[in-house]
DNA sequence: ACAATGAATGTGCAAATGTTCATTCTAAGT
DNA sequence: ACTTAGAATGAACATTTGCACATTCATTGT
């Protein structure tokens, strides 16, 4: 960490070069040091956070699709990003920065969050800007994970969040995922992982990311957990998404074939019990997954993009019909995503 | 205002070459335009703050004065900037960052703001970052003065307030003091500035300078509303400071001598209804001043720095000395500030 | 005491950026 | 159709920045 001098003399220049637009030889004039150091804290400043660049995207929201999601799903948000550029490739972020400004707006002094990993998580944690006036403490929700992005891993996004909303972080000191069983519920009875996954529980908000058990980018063969194989097994079995580590079925009821328990982190019910959940999610691949997990009824507030609501809708709608529920009027609250 | 492709396409910008690092040629040759044409699309993005510079401060506060000024004058809420750095040509704008993170917090979806002008507003308003979630629209609580640095009016303030706030500005399109009462009853009473006035009245929230008639520095002088003589006259006739264009005496009554009345805006009754009246102001030139506007009972929440905090607080005390109240315990609840 | 290691600092140059001015395009008026 | 004001563009140049390398300074081990 950055000792309060250090910090504050970086803070000092990155304001005057970057708000007063002072150039690097007039700042080091002024402080009376040479220009490369003025150079160098410049560099650290963007390193440290301590000086953030925060893009304004154009924000369109789809309320109507917001409203419907609501009411399909029993959700208490929807926050539906209507995109506009064709080009896709800031879908994530920009999705990532409308979670992040519902985030900062629902979270108080005092409170607590936990989150766990994924790229859809770091997104939002990555949009949060720092200078929230208070404290927010965050704990790891599930075990980290050897991968190949660490700054994926659920322990750095506890970092990187508990740093911008001047909290602490908690950190889960095991695997994500073990061999057995049994060496999960030994590891679970461990004094400080049931302090760590307690205070989790008692969360106020949590943060999660919806994975779809895809062999060539899930986490969990990246971290050499699950082999493609076994994924596909799972799959077969009915399992179409996880959260939070946690895998279910597209009904939104939890895997039973055997690999939660194996998992250390907050468990489907826990996260139902926390007041405010908020999930993050986008692309057309993740349909199923992200069905099953509107259906476990853990999810409080929904953030996706339009193309992947309208599709999520659909594919409901599609169920439904299956199921020859009849007229199902999306302004009446039917029964489907509760479990 | 900016529309959505352009708007698209200066974050995608800024994006690339502040998120990215991208070289401007770089940039150019991906989106096929002239090298130029990047530099000055990056040029507006900074201007319309589609990009946004945030520094993070390490913010220290001192809560043992935030309580004691709580008290002796009956504030829901006190900010108090610990200052660290010798330097004080920052104090204002890390000031002004503080009270800015304080609104964004209590800001809420439909609610009004009002604001009046000055550099201590500018610098809230300044810090105030975009993209809240939700609308909120920003009334000028008073008119509008001829300033030698225009961005510091209350039309522009409120302007560029109502940007980010994603909300309308509403202006009072008068001039903040006109020559003689019967002018200004006239000008209240066109349907226009009786409108913006009373909608002004109704705001959820206002924010607030506190002026002290230094002939040197003050907007009335500057824009030709008042000689440094009728100044000096005001100042020995009791007057210490203005909020909203009304002066004050130190005792926090409103100033008799007739020239509250030819200004156009709200009076210190109406922001005393208003729910939260949010005022900033640093300086121990301004302590008379503060002084007076503390104990106007208007102000809800104050922010400011450690050394002021302490003079207004010590000021204070002696003239409670003066008037002879027995041991103020600074932990009892006196009655200062009341009118 | 003396080398050795590594962090901090400075130099010089190539690359990137900012600015000015002339030119081209656009569109509205006569 | 021609003119003209004003915006958008681009070329050329001055300034600023980033970086590889050299140097100094402090610290630790022998």
């Amino acid at each position: 960490m950055l000792d309060y001098t250090e910090h504050d003399l970086l803070a000092q220049v990155a304001s005057m070069y970057y708000l007063e637009e002072m150039t690097q030889d007039a700042i080091a004039a002024q402080l009376g040091v040479s220009r490369i150091k003025v150079y160098r804290l410049l560099k650290q400043a963007r390193e440290e956070q301590v000086i953030q660049f925060t893009i304004n995207w154009p924000v369109q929201r789809a309320p109507e699709v917001e409203a419907q999601l609501c009411n399909v799903f029993h959700l208490r948000e929807a926050l539906v990003l209507r995109p506009s550029s064709p080009d896709r490739s800031h879908a994530l972020a920009r999705v990532g920065q409308l979670g992040a400004r519902y985030l900062e707006q629902i979270l108080r002094n005092d409170m607590v969050m936990t989150v766990c990993l994924g790229r859809s998580t770091y997104e939002v944690i990555h949009a949060v800007r720092p200078g929230f006036q208070g404290h927010v403490d965050v704990v790891q929700a599930v075990g980290s994970l050897a991968l190949a992005a660490p700054e994926l891993d659920s322990a750095s996004l506890a970092r990187e969040l508990a740093a911008k909303l001047g909290g602490k972080a908690h950190y889960l000191t095991a695997p994500m995922v073990v061999d057995s069983v049994e060496a999960a519920e030994m590891l679970r009875s461990q004094r400080d992982i049931q302090r760590v996954l307690a205070m989790a529980r008692r969360a106020d908000v949590a943060l999660l990311g919806v994975g779809n058990l895809d062999p060539a980018t899930s986490e969990f063969t990246k971290g050499g957990y699950l082999s493609a194989n076994e994924l596909a097994q799972i799959r077969t079995a009915g399992g179409v998404g996880d959260m939070s580590g946690q895998i279910f079925t597209v009904d939104g009821l939890p895997y039973t074939g055997g690999f939660n328990e194996r998992v250390i982190g907050l468990r489907l019910d826990d996260l139902r019990a926390i007041p405010t959940v908020m999930a993050i999610a986008i692309g057309e691949a993740k349909t199923k997954a992200i069905l099953g997990a509107l259906r476990t009824g853990v999810i409080d507030v929904f953030c996706t993009d339009l193309d992947t609501a309208r599709a999520v809708l659909e594919s409901a709608a599609q169920t439904r019909d299956a199921l020859s529920i009849p007229n199902p009027s999306s302004n009446l609250r039917t029964n489907d995503g509760a479990v």
